[in-house]
DNA sequence: GAAGATTGACTAGTCAATCTTC
DNA sequence: GAAGATTGACTAGTCAATCTTC
């Protein structure tokens, strides 16, 4: 017996995922139609630039921004081919590839930035409350915890059926 | 001079993101492991039983999913290569193009959505108390609110040089 | 053989151009 | 010519296979 979703929880569901994908499409809109440069693109420059050094290496870039290995090595040579960053080896273990931020790539993130912080701002904390901020990042954190562990039970279990209960 | 967010801000932010993403990529993978079908996949069909007929134009699926009309029309003509919708010409108006869920469709959705349901509530709604779910409610609505006067402006603007606040 | 990363073949999405019917 | 929708060329992402160095 299936315990469907009640219509409260149904309308906050729908609203959340409604959010999401508005969201995005606006702010990547913004950022391609001023700048060029595509939401992945931003928030690769991002990672870059918020670690002290404009430089890191994949792997590392990679936990950051949480994605497919395969889907960042093709970013950043999309990237690398537009100049906003480039490839470097590691003497110590030819292994590893680096990834530094270019002038050019501080540049983009540099002139890119206000205007997308102005449009989140906008469109998200200016609408809301303290509180309301505050409940937001909660809830965030509270699902991120709950998709954490599930992620470990699932290290753990033997492939089992879940998720059942 | 641009107004940066602050600490709690930012922290809320990221949260959010974060969430999204993870989520997503959660329920996507469950549902293509489990049934081979995609979030995208599952929310054609959901529009498609949702209304009480089987059937619904392009136009109106299109406008119930929010979609680029380009990616509806091959997300469609994929489905309809595996037999989960069908498409069918409209007598009336021959420039309309209706989609029609087939019984393959139905038996796809009605076998995924349990599990689909039971994953969304294990991560999100067992994890909140109704004060978080009324909460996410309101600033998921607030927020959208925020994004339909902004198109609405951009509609009436003459193509200005929002958004600078 | 494992760690670190890239490649290749495929599926998915975007944008502008096109086709058909009104 | 506008409404309704599809197509074509391109960019983006995924999964499994591969390459190189440790």
């Amino acid at each position: 017996v299936t315990r469907w979703l009640d219509d409260r929880e149904q309308s906050a569901w729908r609203a959340l995922l409604a959010m999401n994908a508005r969201l995005l499409a606006r702010l990547n809109r913004q950022l391609q139609d001023t700048c060029g440069l595509s939401i992945a693109d931003y928030e690769i420059l991002v990672a870059l630039t918020d670690v002290g050094e404009r430089s890191l290496r994949m792997g590392e870039l990679g936990q950051m921004v949480e994605w497919e290995k395969s889907r960042l090595s093709k970013q950043v040579t999309r990237m690398a081919a537009r100049g906003l960053v480039v490839r470097r080896d590691c003497d110590d273990d030819r292994r590893v590839a680096y990834v530094d931020l270019t002038d050019a790539g501080r540049a983009a993130i540099e002139s890119a930035a206000p205007a997308h912080v102005a449009l989140v701002r906008h469109l998200v904390f200016d609408a809301l409350d303290d509180q309301q901020v505050d409940a937001l990042a909660d809830i965030a954190a509270t699902v991120l915890g709950r998709l954490d562990l599930d992620q470990d039970e699932e290290a753990a279990a033997p492939a089992g059926i879940r998720p059942g209960g």
